[in-house]
DNA sequence: TTGAGCTCCGTAAACGTTTACGATTTCATA
DNA sequence: TATGAAATCGTAAACGTTTACGGAGCTCAA
């Protein structure tokens, strides 16, 4: 069933069938009506291996999700709603979307490389970035357009959007010192993920503004996923003094530690205050409950498909944006993991 | 940089370097390491959509997920590891795994109309399968390639691997009778995926095979997340007399059940048995851990994989099996939710 | 009556591959 | 030397589109 087939039956060219199709101006409007009343009934769907060849463009973008073990344990309600938002722009510009797996056992390099080579997608959203991310370079020097969910230290001009992880860390160590707290430990990831260094800064430079000093032996590299929040609770606990407070990176740590803090007999949000990091269903159901903050994950989706398509010359008319390099806002949302105990209240 | 680009700067026929980049056996083996090793110096990429148009296929498939509430939550700790197994042997054909996302707005079947119209995929996976499914009626009166993650309700012989729901439902039902509880409740799917009606079903047969009889109030419908737990256990405190266990169809509903018997001054483990789904690094780490059920993603991925691959006629040679039609083993894992306390102990 | 302008449509080239087919060369053998 | 087979390579068609271009038919004012 190609467009010849279509053409055949209905005893026109192939050339004003296509016209007719694409909505070019110069058919009559009663052909097109037929045109494409055949198509629909004869189930006609163009061939997308043609178009591209012809127009030099997929019409698909790629969203690149590695599965690491940063990403894979919040995977599914993390990423859904972004792409609910990242789909919702790119249905009025007929842009399918895909999801690009990088296995754990390749590049990630190498997989763009041989993705974009093949001119599989128009552009693409990539994810996770690392301090030193080569894929940022390498989609630079192609001139590939595409946008970062996340910062990277790669050097070069490329759009950007990111968590605020520096407002994170501010919100929760204020918050946290004005209840008193003086030794707040945070758990940061154990990979070279970008947020991580951020994540630190952010903590440090809160401490400093609020005249509280900076004790390296309180962060706690841990890898994001209940098992890292284990171990996080664990070196808490090793050293002489257990720290009033901690600050995770990732709602699913906050699992671990209260079980690790249960084994010991102590209570999170009675005997240590915990500030987790992404609102979500889990977080609301924890006991207690995980004080965090709140992303509105579709939104941010809407936003980088805009960045993505100011990008790319054949969008730029619609969404003249300059380039977007932005810090995504977050909401606190209380829980009773932090509110119970105060050491002012005690000392 | 096509090829015709890369013919030129060697001075050889494109036809020849075609044939000398795809390992025909007509070629020079001095002009073909020409060949390669230039491709290579010159960055060369065949392009995807020549290629699949020369020769009708794509060397890509699609893994559809549907992003709703059912699979949104454990998204990305079930799925990484089942397309890392699909990746590895896919990698040994050259062929390409994409993520095909399904909006919520959007109409499954209309959506798989769109992308295998478009000649986008050789072949489908698709997961979480209802019980009444029309993309298995489509894509079986297509002749598409696909296997399905689960069985259906619609007619037809297709190729699919299930997740033994209903061994799972008769191991965890008859564990929790020699335990001695006899008003054992399930809580199951709000919505019509098909492991629902296969949990149920497990559930009542394991039931009279033990002499129990059945109890439609203990069946208590909900969505698979924590929320859901939440209301299941909000049905069981409801009931005159609370059951003495419960068996749950994914594992972050546990989470929202414990944090309800918790509020209601009820120990899961202590004072009502639980049984989760899906051994996982969360399940390991809930106070009390989780009894659950260990499934090996990443081999499924590779049936998966195998099971598809077994329908294209152009990888049947390679993977000569009849259609598969399997029930996915899983492994009991004990935890503490279900064994610290024992009806017939006390009574 | 002429021709300009418009509407609508057909023709054919082009996108980047693969591959059937035939042409050329080499080389051993009759 | 003549013959045939084998090895190697070039030619050109084909895949399904889109689109630049031109042509046919029509209207209508000059």
């Amino acid at each position: 069933m190609s467009i010849r087939d279509l053409a055949r039956h209905l005893d026109i060219s192939i050339g004003t069938v296509s016209r007719a199709l694409n909505g070019k101006s110069d058919v009559n409007p009663e052909t097109r009506e037929r045109v494409l009343v055949a198509a629909k009934k004869l189930g006609y769907v163009p061939n997308q291996s043609g178009r591209s060849l012809r127009q030099g463009t997929t019409n698909t973008i790629g969203f690149m999700i590695e599965s690491t073990i940063e990403t894979a344990d919040n995977g599914g309600s993390f990423f859904m709603p972004v792409f609910e938002g990242v789909q919702s722009v790119f249905r009025r510009h007929h842009l399918d979307l895909v999801a690009l797996l990088c296995g754990t056992d390749e590049d990630p390099a190498a997989y763009l490389n041989r993705v974009v080579g093949r001119r599989f997608v128009d552009g693409l959203i990539i994810s996770a970035t690392m301090r030193k991310d080569p894929r940022i370079k390498f989609l630079l020097e192609r001139e590939i357009p595409f946008v970062a969910l996340g910062r990277s230290a790669t050097g070069g001009a490329y759009p950007w959007i990111d968590l605020d992880f520096e407002g994170v860390a501010a919100t929760a160590v204020t918050r946290l010192i004005n209840f008193g707290h003086k030794r707040i430990a945070i758990g940061v990831p154990a990979s070279d993920i970008n947020l991580g260094y951020v994540f630190r800064d952010g903590y440090k430079r809160a401490l400093k503004a609020n005249g509280v000093p900076f004790d390296p032996e309180l962060v706690l590299p841990a890898h994001s996923n209940e098992e890292g929040g284990y171990q996080v609770a664990s070196s808490m606990l090793e050293q002489k003094h257990l720290p009033t407070a901690v600050i995770l990176v990732n709602e699913n740590m906050a699992i671990g530690l209260y079980r690790r803090f249960y084994e010991a007999g102590i209570h999170p949000g009675r005997d240590v205050a915990v500030i987790g990091f992404r609102e979500s269903t889990q977080s609301r159901f924890l006991s207690p409950t995980l004080t965090c903050f709140r992303i509105s994950l579709r939104d941010l989706g809407i936003k980088l498909a805009e960045a993505l398509l100011s990008t790319m010359p054949a969008f730029k008319d619609s969404y003249p944006q300059d380039r977007v390099a932005m810090v995504w806002p977050m909401e606190l949302v209380p829980g009773e993991s932090d509110r119970s105990w105060r050491p002012n209240a005690s000392s």
